[in-house]
Parts: C-alpha cells; sequence; structure tokens
DNA sequence: CTCCCGCTTG
DNA sequence: CAAGCTGGAG
C-alpha cells in the first residue's frame, strides 16, 4: 500500500497525542503547534504525485480544481494531460467548440462543469484580460467557482493563505481537532482550518493536509459524515444523471439527434426523451433546431446577440 | 451499499 | 437551508 504501515503507525500515536491536548485544552496553541507537527512529518513521507502539484500555472491549476470536484484523482489523472493537451491556455479554450470540450470531458461526469468551465475560460478573456484572478472573491463570480476551487487557485497557483476546505482536509479537521462532536457547522471547520493554516507556505500545507487526509480515510470510518452538510445521495442506477449522461453521449456521437431517434437508442418514451433533451438545452449543453437536437457550438443560428 | 480535492439553483 | 448533478471503483 502506500508507505509503510510502522511509518503510520507514528502518525496515529502522534495524532492521538493532539487529540489528547484537544480534549484537555481545546484547540489551543499547544494543539494548533502539534497538529501542524503530524502533518508536515506526514508530508515528509514520500506524498502522492500529480501532474497539477508540479505546476502552479494559474489557468492548469483551475482546471484540475474544476475537474476535482466531487472526482476522484485517479479518473482525473487520465484526463487532464489530454484536456492540457487540447487546450494549452484559457484563449484556447475559450475558443474551442463546447462539442470538443465536452468530448475531452467524457467520462469525467457531472458535465455541467464543462460548460461552466468553458464559459468561465471566456469570461476570463472579456473580463479579465486573459489573465486568472488571484483573489478569492473575484474567482468565484466564474461560473463553476465555488468557494473551495477559488481558495485552491489562491493557494495553489498564487501562495496566497486562502482557506481551502474539501473533503480530506475537512477529515483531518474533524478527526484530529473534533473527535467527538457532531453536527459540526462548516464554518467551524473553516475557523479551524484558518487558524491552523500554515501561512509562509499554504500550498505545501493544503498538500501535505489532503495526503494525510486522503490516508485517515483509508483507514478510518469518513468522520465528514459528523458534518453538519453531510448528506448520502440516492442511487444512480436509473437516474435522470445516468439519463442525462447517456443523453449527452448520444448527441456528441450522433451529432444531430431527434427526440425519437433517442428515445430508440435510449429505450425510453419519446415523453422522456423531450424533457430530457428540454433540461440539457436549457442549460447550455445542446440547442434546438427545427425539432433535432446537436451539441451548442458557435455558428449556425445557435448563439446570437 | 459507500465515496469522490463541490457548485448551482430553488 | 435542501436537492440535483456523473460515473466508476471498492
Amino acid at each position: 500500500m502506500t508507505g509503510s504501515d510502522e511509518l503510520w503507525a507514528d502518525t496515529e500515536r502522534a495524532i492521538e497525542d493532539v487529540r489528547t491536548v484537544v480534549a484537555a485544552e481545546g484547540v489551543s496553541g499547544r494543539a494548533v503547534e502539534r497538529f501542524r507537527a503530524v502533518v508536515f512529518s506526514y508530508h515528509a513521507t514520500p506524498g502522492r504525485t500529480m501532474p497539477w502539484r508540479e505546476t502552479c500555472d494559474p489557468y492548469e491549476v483551475l482546471v484540475s480544481e474544476v475537474m476535482l470536484q466531487q472526482t476522484q484523482v485517479a479518473r482525473v489523472m487520465e484526463r487532464y494531460p489530454r484536456f492540457l493537451d487540447a487546450f494549452f491556455d484559457v484563449g484556447a479554450l475559450a475558443r474551442a467548440p463546447l462539442s470538443e470540450v465536452l468530448g475531452l470531458w467524457r467520462g469525467l461526469g457531472y458535465n455541467r462543469r464543462a460548460v461552466a468551465l468553458h464559459a468561465a475560460a471566456a469570461a476570463i478573456v472579456d473580463d479579465h484580460g486573459g489573465r486568472i484572478p488571484d483573489d478569492v472573491d473575484v474567482l468565484q463570480q466564474l461560473p463553476g467557482v465555488g468557494p473551495a476551487t477559488a481558495a485552491g487557485v489562491a493557494a495553489f497557483a498564487y501562495g496566497r493563505p486562502s482557506v481551502y476546505v474539501e473533503t480530506n482536509v475537512r477529515t483531518v479537521v474533524l478527526h484530529c481537532l473534533m473527535p467527538d462532536a457532531t453536527d459540526v457547522p462548516e464554518t467551524r471547520v473553516r475557523e479551524l482550518v484558518a487558524l491552523t493554516l500554515d501561512e509562509r507556505d499554504p500550498r505545501t500545507w493544503y498538500y501535505a493536509l489532503m495526503d494525510l487526509g486522503a490516508e485517515l480515510k483509508r483507514r478510518h470510518p469518513n468522520p465528514s459524515r459528523r458534518s453538519r452538510g453531510h448528506r448520502a445521495q440516492g442511487p444512480f442506477e436509473g437516474s435522470n444523471r445516468q439519463l442525462r449522461g447517456r443523453t449527452l453521449r448520444a448527441v456528441l456521437d450522433g451529432g444531430v439527434l431527434t427526440p425519437d431517434e433517442l428515445a430508440g437508442r435510449l429505450s425510453v418514451t419519446e415523453i422522456e426523451a423531450v424533457r430530457v433533451l428540454s433540461e440539457l438545452a436549457g442549460e447550455g449543453f445542446i440547442v434546438e433546431e427545427e425539432g433535432s437536437y446537436r451539441v451548442a457550438d458557435r455558428g449556425r443560428g445557435a448563439t446570437r446577440g
């Protein structure tokens, strides 16, 4: 597996130490100090290597952060290099037809992110002179960019001490600093992330935190279930999400598709086919023209104004 | 069944 | 606030 079990045993002991201090005196200065020592010490062990950790280029960081939203590292690893190969900078992405972007996104899931990222690239070119913003509040104005992605770009591309809370970071904080708490509000997690952050090198700090969190989750039940925002998701099989995914693929493969053709290919009623196609059209994936649907690339009467 | 380096909309 | 979004791996 990852690293040796003996080194991990040391880490577990050090974490126990932190929890003991926290139990006695809360998240005190000493608790923070020991917590940081655990994270730094864990980071000294061979960390995970990922292509987006080898670059500080803001565009490349942005792409990685969006791809990594609710999506495993392993799945992103395959598509990230191909995506950057096709769209080497923000201008290239902004200029590219949506069909190409969606094609390279295929299999990543949450296809809305591709539409949003494409729109974000256009906004960066149009409103920010082609430069990815370095301010968290400005970043969050971009489509598909929320608190985590904005903080990630600020920290990983620009070295800003932003408050970056994703699932692995949350895991470490909950596990080490709030061992017995339940129904933890997100504001409290953010407080502790801010309090413990190493402002000298946020990028390295968060990498270490995420690696530790990932390992922690491999060995313990997920502590994120104790946080307030956590919700179990419904089954995927037979869901609307599944139908949307299949529909988009069909349109990408077919070029142009009528509801009737879609109904045949996916074995759904034509009512269902119309419904899902309209839904995707409403979200900017595809456009309707004389009863047929195709990907919302530019030109041919699709876009105006 | 669970989760994944979350965001948007109602 | 809650709900929906993708798809696969464990």
